[in-house]
DNA sequence: GATTATTTTCTCGACAGTCGAGAAATTTGA
DNA sequence: TCAAATTTCTCGACTGTCGAGAAAATAATC
């Protein structure tokens, strides 16, 4: 349905603009600001004291000498604006991280998390006391956070913040809207990490590409296997969506899977699938909680030394995940694939099986061979995705709300 | 990347969705579409006056007597304001139909198509004739002509009205732009016929539930398979996609498809592997080009007898078609899906292989069963989706290009 | 040191668009 | 014939963008 536009509706999206684009070149003058947007430096000028005035954005003292002429003022974000608050919850620890408005990381620190899968509960009291702890370290007033960004592994509600199924947790939901609610005002938001990988990448993607940008999906290889795709939107920027792709069915009736059901893709090509697969244990063993890298590295020495069996497990997981894509391709367009975590150091064990499972289909044997690139630097693009869906999520809160708030 | 706005650009959206909300209703009094849009009276007297000036809309003489006060006027598109040739290409007709701004079909016939393989050349030349035998019968002028929408089933680009791949001519591609481009100034759209069933699904969807609506699938069966997935978008009205998915992989190594790959889909659920695995026909025999509707009820007939070969052929197809929708919610979010198309008739006997195929998968083991609807009458759909989608290509164009140029 | 050139920022009036209020138009009912 | 009701139209206020040019401030030049 479409809906009706207003003058003000300009406003409120020209000033998103003149954030956004300040956001991503840091402080920038009057002029500048001009350029990257298209809009005349009248309405600049208009919207930029507005700003100022709502004391979002300030005049920067330093000077950038511009040879001669009167020289230009910079503009940026105030630091002091607000905060946000980033929860990284990983199969191990949780890690907290209090950010400025101009992302900054202010401080940060982890919290080893307790292995006992009764407690749904007891996780979502401890993740209250982190971010208690986060901020009373920091004297910074609660009203001053703006945004609490967490993520995980695991599937996620696209419009509220409720954990459905996590790889810990299993299908006890998490809502950590009504968790958090009662002691922070912040607004709250969950994202699939590998969502936020995908995102990362397609933002680093698009400053090299520019408008050539079309797509691209990140696949995240580890305990548990995940998949992030990002697509360019109309004009709305980039749309972003984390898929169950771990848990897509790869062969019916096929090897027991972690979730209880049998054929995932997760149970052939997760680490305790490999390890499973290696030692040649019955398909429809329950699966191992947690793999210690050391364990999988062991098998991929083997495998590197010709050793049959663990060869095949490597295989037999590449397969998997190069059939599961091609599945993935046939939804959607051709796009490169960036694939990241720590299973990418096992990548020269897994790449003929994935290029194999690709090829089994019609449409890669009809476009060709998917781009496929090797990132293994994930926790970095985690926090980057982070940050860059979050204070996007802030700046636009920021204009429609407080612009007139401000004086 | 978000891009500037405007106060034209204001006006433009306001228009297209006045535009919109008549098409949406017919004929509207001034009151009813201030009512419908949310826009004040002054601006639906702006607006109203200058698509009139442009000779887009008319104040139609019929007035609807609304009991006392002074009488509505009612107002709606001029007929003759443009016109729309609708192109359907099915396995064995081409149909065409010309269709007035207000979306009222004016003439049609259909054209047997000759079932040789060479001609993906000579195919394009009997749709050119065709198009000039339609707009001679009707004495209209071509440039009246404002659009030309096309559908097929197979594979389309999204941007382009290229024709990827299709049933008939396999690889061979068909741009039907530049084939058409030297003697129709109109634009030229090409959809993917599932496509346009479910942009037709979901528009009526739409109209029932409002703004609740959220997705949807229609799934074709017949001797090719066919998905299309429609979404609501943010605010930019419906996003509907057509994926490859009768050629998704669905099980490696599998039975030999029409496209050459092995494991298609659509080589286990489309007519003609219904047919191969009925008669117990190896599954790596080149497909039949053509399965007659009456060798399949046979079949059918049989299986409902309790034919043991019959059922079980059947029941592979709905395993097929089952285990693919699976992966296809594993990657977007839970849906009800629509299944349209001939095969519907024996959707008695697909029914329990894609309840068992859709329950293998986590997702649907997690989220339930997604709702299942049978709509038998498919050409009415894929008509109504032309209709839907193509004129509001036009509202669009006529909008951007035509308003101040009326006058 | 005064002047000129150059560059940036700011300001003003014109123009486009929406809205609310109320006037004008037009029919029904008393 | 007049009042009530209802729809359409019009006017002034407000918000927003833009182009042009004024004002500000520095570097280069004489």
């Amino acid at each position: 349905m479409l809906t009706k536009s207003s003058t003000e509706l300009v406003r409120q999206r020209n000033s998103v603009l003149v954030l956004s684009v300040l956001r991503r070149h840091g402080q920038l003058a009057h002029t500048e600001i001009s350029d990257f947007t298209g809009l005349s430096s009248a309405t600049i000028s208009a919207i930029t004291t507005e700003l100022e005035k709502a004391q979002i954005i300030e005049k920067s003292e330093q000077q950038a000498a511009s040879g001669r002429g009167r020289p230009r003022v910079l503009l940026r974000q105030r630091r002091d604006c607000g905060y946000l608050i980033v929860v990284i919850i990983s199969s191990d620890a949780v890690q907290y991280s209090l950010v400025d408005y101009a992302g900054k990381l202010i401080d940060r620190f982890s919290e080893e998390r307790s292995h006992d899968p009764s407690g749904a509960g007891r996780f979502v009291q401890a993740v209250r006391t982190g971010l208690s702890r986060i901020l009373d370290r920091s004297k910074i007033s609660q009203e001053k956070v703006l945004l609490i960004s967490i993520s995980s592994k695991g599937l996620v509600n696209s419009t509220e913040p409720v954990l459905v199924w996590s790889p810990i947790f299993g299908s006890d939901q998490i809502d950590f809207e009504s968790a958090l609610r009662p002691e922070w005002q912040a607004k709250v938001i969950l994202d699939n990490e590998t969502l936020l990988v995908a995102a990362a990448l397609g933002a680093r993607e698009e400053i090299v590409k520019g408008a050539d940008f079309r797509s691209l999906a990140a696949l995240s290889l580890g305990h548990s296997i995940g998949l992030g795709i990002v697509r360019r939107g109309n004009e709305t920027g980039q749309e972003v969506s984390a898929p169950n792709f771990g848990h897509m069915l790869h062969m019916a009736g096929g090897g027991l899977c972690r979730c209880g059901t049998r054929g995932c893709i997760e149970a052939y090509a997760g680490f305790y699938a490999i390890l499973r697969s290696a030692f040649e244990v019955p398909l429809d063993t329950i699966p191992a909680k947690f793999v210690p890298v050391a364990e999988l590295d062991k098998i991929a020495a083997r495998a590197r030394q010709g050793h049959r069996t663990s060869t095949f497990a490597f295989r037999q997981a590449g397969l998997a995940l190069g059939n599961g894509l091609s599945r993935m391709l046939s939804l959607t367009e051709r796009m490169p694939i960036s694939i990241t975590g720590p299973g990418t150091r096992y990548y020269d064990l897994l790449r003929q099986g994935i290029e194999e499972g690709l090829g089994q289909s019609h449409i890669v044997r009809m476009e060709g061979m998917p781009e496929i690139r090797v990132v293994p630097d994930e926790p970095i693009l985690v926090f980057e995705g982070h940050l860059n869906r979050a204070l996007s999520v802030i700046d636009q809160d920021i204009v429609i709300s407080g612009v007139q708030g401000g004086e």
